[in-house]
DNA sequence: TTGACAAATAGACGGACATCTATATAATGT
DNA sequence: ACATTATATAGATGTCCGTCTATTTGTCAA
């Protein structure tokens, strides 16, 4: 899980409901009833969507009795930028311009 | 177009063949045609999918006569990656963590 | 072991979209 | 004005995918 596919990145993130759960799940573990409870869908509808992200190495999941709980992989969300960043702007002074995008 | 969609960003790069016309058209300008010869696309697809990116803000276009040539708009291309972690990875430290990624 | 709850899987359905052919629009040269 | 070339648009078609209902799998408690 460690190759970062530019095309499996993009497509995970190109669906509003599964950038609405990556939302839920930053910086805190929810189990899949807690999402649905959050959203607007089915229970298997988020499972299937929880599937997508944990194919693209988006989400951690932890199992607990009955339940699993799942989270954010953020470190993975800014290696992939990073790699989208390389491919498609390699002209561009990264550090400097990030550094601005982060303070604004 | 200073918005930056996530959404419309992850949507614009959700697909193979426009990647590829990114890639094509980073660091240079290509008209319509040379795009066509160098994929395996006909004309009118690639001009849906200049479509598409040119609504995401990701190419800058220029007419010369009858042609139209088009470019990878890099600066965009850093800034929604620099939204997309600015959300889902708030707590990551970015600048070091682009650091790394530059590197190596 | 049976019942209840949590999550995943299977299968069906409808809408979105990538692609094509055909045609329209626009610019240039003869 | 007409032919030619470049690009965009229209409309059709097939495939992918987001969603649902129904069912299965797995875990815990009584």
């Amino acid at each position: 899980m460690s190759t970062s596919d530019p095309l499996l990145f993009a497509k995970a993130l190109a669906d509003d409901t599964r950038q609405q759960i990556m939302g839920l799940c930053c910086c805190r573990w929810l189990s899949v009833n807690q999402i649905v409870e959050k959203t607007r869908v089915t229970q298997p509808t988020v499972s299937h969507h929880l599937a997508v992200l944990r194919e693209a190495g988006l989400v951690n999941t932890r199992d607990e009795g009955k339940q699993t709980f799942y989270t954010l992989n953020q470190d993975r969300v800014v290696r992939c930028c990073g790699q989208l960043m390389l491919k498609f702007a390699p002209e561009q002074q990264l550090t400097v311009k990030m550094g601005e995008i982060i303070e604004k």
